[in-house]
DNA sequence: AACTCTGGCCCGACGG
DNA sequence: CCGTCGGGCCAG
């Protein structure tokens, strides 16, 4: 099978890859049931899986072989050394036959027809034609589909005005590309629910048990399938759902594939663990053929030969989405966990086990999760949908790798596609290795280098607080200061004393870098264009949420950029470049606190990218933010003030109250996630009190309602008054109870009484647990009794949490309650 | 195999 | 009794 080089180029979608002189690029994706190459992925544009390297010698080897179609020679550009390269480009028809054809890779290629089939399924279900879908997730240019007020959001041409002309193409690509209208996806949502064998969990590698109930739910049916199983069907047909009753479970696991078959996307929680893969199995297991199964197993996934699965629960885990698209509202990594925080519903609660339930309420309890799992798609204007479809886009990467893998692997395929596009060898990692490693010391013990600047709070109360903010200080510094793998610590003699200020590297002058391109372009069109858009209430709702999730995800990659290249397994890991960072915030910061000194502005603290500025006049913020513009290429905004600031001699710790009230707090204990929800109440009600004072003399009733707030307090807990829950400690295993080595930690110890009474304890779970008198000196929540706990210690720990609050009002808790007062207590 | 970084606070375990 | 360290959570 022969093809001309011209059709080839077409199709081409991997890329180049060299080891010494032997240089190669291997591609791949020939159909050859449709006897075509596949457009679509050379627009997504990059496969880094298919990498292989040869040395020169086998090249004859491979030139003889028949899945070979062509080598031809092609000049890159290396980054690293500035200049351009020869390298091979093997044209096959086999793309299993140069990768070695290892397990991996025959899985991934699996999973790629997996997703062009639901490409393809979706552009046939909206009336598509194949290449309006590929177009919206490619990357391809499209027209900007929305006219920008100017006097809002700066416009492209605006943008394009204030920057140089390298950034020109990256802006407009993005521009265009993000403002493509985001498209639904039709799913349903999948539950099953299998019968424990004697207190343990079923094993989905060696399904033992019959599926006895699975349910579906989406915006058009929702139904559950049970098993009889010789019970009673008394209620099933009054039900206000359709739940049908097999009498075997082959013809339900029948019904149960042909179900997912009629959608494109079916969304899990915890699928690629349990659900699907049992599901596999357990259809294996009876008999049933594997031309019959859309399920297809990998390694770690589970996804569907017809379409695509979507794991919540992998999704969620992602730390980057937690914390930056859902503003960690939710910390317990279970169904029940996030539902609760997110969508404010519960998983419903029953007794005993799940085999024994009736049927009707056996398909009442596995309906609510397939619920709770779709509903988490459709919240908020179905933002987890479009958050994937918008990563995909800036990551060039499908939703279905989107949802499971993390930031870095996000950023590397963004930067692989980047190279692809520019024709530019990717480097290896020994060949980044060469750029060296940190030339700074890191203030923590075991981090490699050094990082942000916290200045020491001046302790007290201020009044009429500014706080000056670098609008995404790292990303503008990897911008303005042209930081990238390949320019920091660059060949040329003449720029070796371009040096970055407390480092030992320098920048490049010659040219701009690659990750400074894309993430200054990124930057920019956030926070000049999208984030104000946001705010638009010109714009029609779809528009401004269409705005905020792109947003979202550009906030996503930029925080994670400069991260990402101090990680040692990321694909463009250089560590002299994440120092320089850090080590240009730092410089900027530090040059600020000095200019704001000349112009005789108190700086009270600062953290990283932060300036809390005493009184200072809007002219002297105009002043120093002008200069902080010209001086250091950086923005520096006002991005509040504060009526008054409280701050201890802690860095990291105090609160503010704004001028409508409301009380932000940072880093103290009453507001930490592991405090019993008792002590919080009482926290925050003393911060209350707090959030009404307006003026210096208001602070003398303040405390004496906290002190009545704590006296209160501290009756209630050595009166027993406080039922358990309100007193759980609520702290994540790290890890499982065994691989705590040397050392037991008290929600450790607390979880291993939970395994004796056979309960399984996993990674990521919240353990709740209070304090006892008793040895061990915990209890889990669920087994302890008001008589067992440890009030002394509450009484300590609420002593510490608030002295962290009262320090900087200049008082203590001990001065508060009066030494007497607490003796009395104490003995009482 | 793991899945962005460092700085900082607090508690309790552990070892001398 | 005290210093150190592991662990967790948070700020940025």
């Amino acid at each position: 099978m022969t093809r001309s080089v011209e059709e080839m180029d077409e199709s081409l979608l991997a890329s180049a890859f060299y080891d010494g002189d032997a240089r190669l690029a291997v591609l791949k994706f020939y159909d050859q049931k449709a006897g075509r190459f596949w457009h679509w992925k050379d627009n997504t544009g990059h496969r880094p899986y298919c990498y292989t390297r040869l040395e020169r010698s086998e090249l004859g080897a491979i030139a003889d072989r028949k899945d070979v179609v062509e080598i031809v020679e092609e000049e890159k550009d290396d980054l690293l050394n500035d200049g351009r390269v020869k390298l091979r480009k093997i044209i096959t028809t086999d793309p299993l036959a140069i990768g070695g054809g290892n397990d991996s890779i025959r899985d991934k290629i699996r999973a790629w027809e997996a997703d062009i089939k639901y490409y393809e399924n979706y552009a046939y279900d909206r009336g598509l034609r194949m290449g309006t879908y590929y177009r919206v997730s490619s990357g391809v240019v499209i027209p900007v589909k929305h006219d920008v007020p100017a006097k809002v959001a700066m416009s492209l041409a605006e943008i394009l005005k204030r920057n140089q002309p390298e950034f020109a193409p990256y802006l407009k690509e993005w521009a265009e590309l993000l403002g493509e209208p985001l498209c639904d996806f039709r799913r349903v949502a999948l539950d099953i629910e299998v019968a424990n064998e004697a207190g343990r969990l079923p094993d989905p590698e060696d399904p033992k048990r019959p599926v006895i109930a699975v349910s579906f739910f989406s915006d058009t049916e929702k139904l559950v399938y049970v098993l009889r199983e010789g019970k009673d069907t008394k209620g099933v047909e009054t039900m206000d759902y359709p739940v049908k009753v097999f009498e075997d479970e082959p013809t339900l696991l029948r019904a149960v594939m042909a179900k997912i078959m009629d959608y494109p996307v079916v969304v899990t929680f915890n699928g690629d663990d349990f659900d699907l893969r049992y599901l596999k199995h357990r259809a294996e297991a009876v008999g049933i053929v594997e031309s019959e199964n859309p399920i297809q197993l990998e390694r770690v996934a589970s996804t569907l030969k017809h379409g695509v699965h979507i794991d919540l629960y992998q999704f969620f885990r992602n730390r980057s989405i937690q914390v930056y698209a859902f503003s960690n509202r939710y910390t317990d990594h279970t169904l029940n966990g996030i539902s609760e925080a997110l969508l404010n519903r519960s998983k419903i609660e029953f007794e005993g086990e799940i085999g024994d339930l009736p049927l009707p309420e056996l398909a009442n309890y596995c309906l609510n999760d397939s619920q709770l799992t779709y509903e988490l798609t459709t919240m908020g204007g179905s933002v987890v949908m479009k958050l994937l479809l918008v990563i995909s886009r800036i990551g060039k990467m499908p939703i279905n790798d989107v949802s499971r893998l993390g930031v870095s692997n996000w950023i590397r395929s963004m930067l692989f596609y980047e190279h692809r596009r520019l024709g530019a060898l990717i480097p290896r990692q020994d060949e980044l290795g060469e750029k060296g490693g940190a030339s700074s010391q890191a203030i923590i013990k075991g981090k490699k280098y050094k990082g942000g600047l916290v200045i020491e709070p001046k302790p007290g109360i201020y009044f009429d607080v500014s706080v000056l903010d670098f609008a995404s200080l790292y990303p503008s510094l990897i911008k303005v200061y042209n930081l990238s793998y390949e320019t920091v610590n660059c060949p040329h003699e003449e720029c070796k004393d371009n040096v970055v200020p407390d480092t030992t590297s320098w920048v490049c002058r010659r040219r701009k870098g690659i990750t400074s391109l894309v993430t200054g372009s990124l930057r920019d069109l956030r926070v000049s264009h999208y984030k104000p858009l946001t705010k638009d209430l010109t714009l029609s709702k779809e528009d401004r949420e269409l705005y905020n999730v792109v947003s979202q995800g550009l906030k996503v990659f930029l925080n994670a950029t400069y991260g990402a290249m101090g990680f040692e397994t990321f694909a463009f890991y250089c560590l002299p470049v994440a120092e320089a960072t850090a080590a240009l915030g730092r410089y900027a910061i530090t040059k600020t606190i000095g200019r704001c000194g000349e112009l005789g502005i108190e700086v009270l603290y600062g953290d990283t990218d932060s300036l809390f500025l005493k009184s200072p006049s809007a002219d002297q913020i105009a002043t120093v933010s002008r200069w902080a513009d010209g001086e250091l290429g950086v923005e520096l905004d006002l991005d509040k003030v504060y009526r008054y600031v409280a701050f201890s001699s802690r860095k990291k710790n105090y609160f503010g109250v704004l001028p409508d009230g409301t009380v932000d707090i940072r880093g103290l204990t009453g507001k930490k996630s592991q405090t019993p929800d008792f002590l919080k109440k009482i926290f925050y009600q003393a911060l209350e009190t707090l959030s009404k004072v307006q003026t210096v003399d208001d602070f003398e009733k303040a405390r004496t309602n906290i002190k009545g707030l704590l006296a209160g307090m501290i009756g209630d807990l050595k009166g027993r008054k406080v039922p358990v829950e309100e007193l759980a400690f609520n702290v994540m295993m790290g890890k499982t109870t065994e691989k705590y080595n040397g050392t037991t930690p008290q929600h450790v110890r607390a979880a291993k009484l939970l395994e004796d009474r056979g309960k399984e304890i996993k990674a990521g779970e919240i353990i709740a647990y209070v304090k006892t008198k008793n040895p061990p000196f915990v209890k889990p929540v669920e087994l302890a009794k008001v008589e067992d706990v440890d009030a002394e210690k509450y009484i300590e720990y609420a002593h510490s949490m608030f002295d962290q609050m009262l320090d900087a009002l200049d008082f203590s808790f001990d001065e508060l309650m009066g030494a007497t007062t607490l003796d009395f207590f104490w003995s009482g």
